[in-house]
DNA sequence: GATAATGTTAGCAT
DNA sequence: AATGCTAACATTAT
């Protein structure tokens, strides 16, 4: 289910719930459910694709992997939740997803900056840590590197590649400084167009390139192939995405 | 029913 | 020591 503004869209829907004493916790992650008894959500948060429950102290982080759901004031028809958080009036289920506690404020730990959708998010900053990276990393890992592009997923490493015309096999290094920045810029970018369109449940209707037979561009075929370290499925045009690899 | 898909990481191997 | 690869996990639509 989830990429970055998806995670934003749980995040606002849980909102709500800051404030709130969560009065049972239950479900089949493993952690200390009771710890979260009867102590009051200080701060929903996100970085990337992860979710932040706060409390005084320490943090839940739930992140739906791949196949990751919830429910808020209802129920899941079949299977028990990995995560149920009970409060007087409300209830919040999350499905198939993997859940820690951590000690301390996510403060402590996480970069906000690299974080696509957050309001300390930094181009230059991330500039910085592809320059750092060796020069032969592909752009596909590059999109889907989570210390980098945090809440960038499959879906916006083709979409954001296919309107900066950079072919999936450039290579970081190779890409002049005008084609870098474009990308970092549109990453963004396209990440608030993903969250506007999935809120208006027409993300679908507006991808140019994923799962698309035919560049809207040039009207040829499109090409699809499994590309990176993690082989993740990558349609783009080799007409009007320019390789950049030398 | 097989397949593949918006993802990550522990653990083993090099 | 650092890097790389694989298996594992889990759900649902086609």
């Amino acid at each position: 289910m989830p990429e970055g503004p998806s995670i934003v869209i749980l995040r606002e829907a849980l909102s709500p719930f800051k404030g709130k004493t969560v009065v049972e916790a239950s479900g089949y992650a493993g952690i200390d459910y009771t710890r979260l008894s009867g102590r009051r959500i200080t701060a929903i948060k996100s970085w990337g694709k992860h979710l932040l429950i706060c409390f005084s102290g320490f943090y839940v982080r739930v992140h739906l992997m791949m196949f990751g759901s919830y429910f808020i004031n209802e129920r899941k028809r079949a299977g028990n939740p990995t995560l149920r958080l009970s409060f007087a009036r409300d209830e919040v289920n999350f499905h198939t997803c993997n859940v820690k506690l951590f000690e301390g404020s996510p403060d402590d730990t996480y970069d906000w900056s690299a974080d696509i959708m957050s309001d300390e998010w930094s181009a230059a900053g991330t500039k910085k840590k592809i320059k750092a990276l060796k020069k032969n990393t592909s752009v596909c890992d590059l999109l889907l590197d989570q210390t980098i592009f945090s809440g960038s997923g499959n879906i916006i490493k083709n979409e954001v590649l296919f309107r900066t015309c950079i072919h999936p096999k450039s290579l970081s290094g190779s890409l002049p400084d005008k084609q870098l920045n474009a990308l970092i810029k549109e990453t963004r970018n396209y990440s608030f167009d993903f969250l506007k369109w999935k809120k208006a449940h027409v993300l679908a209707k507006n991808w140019q390139i994923y799962t698309k037979k035919e560049c809207p561009r040039c009207q040829i075929p499109t090409e699809v192939a499994y590309l990176g370290k993690g082989m993740r499925i990558t349609y783009f045009c080799n007409n009007c995405q320019q390789l950049y690899a030398s």
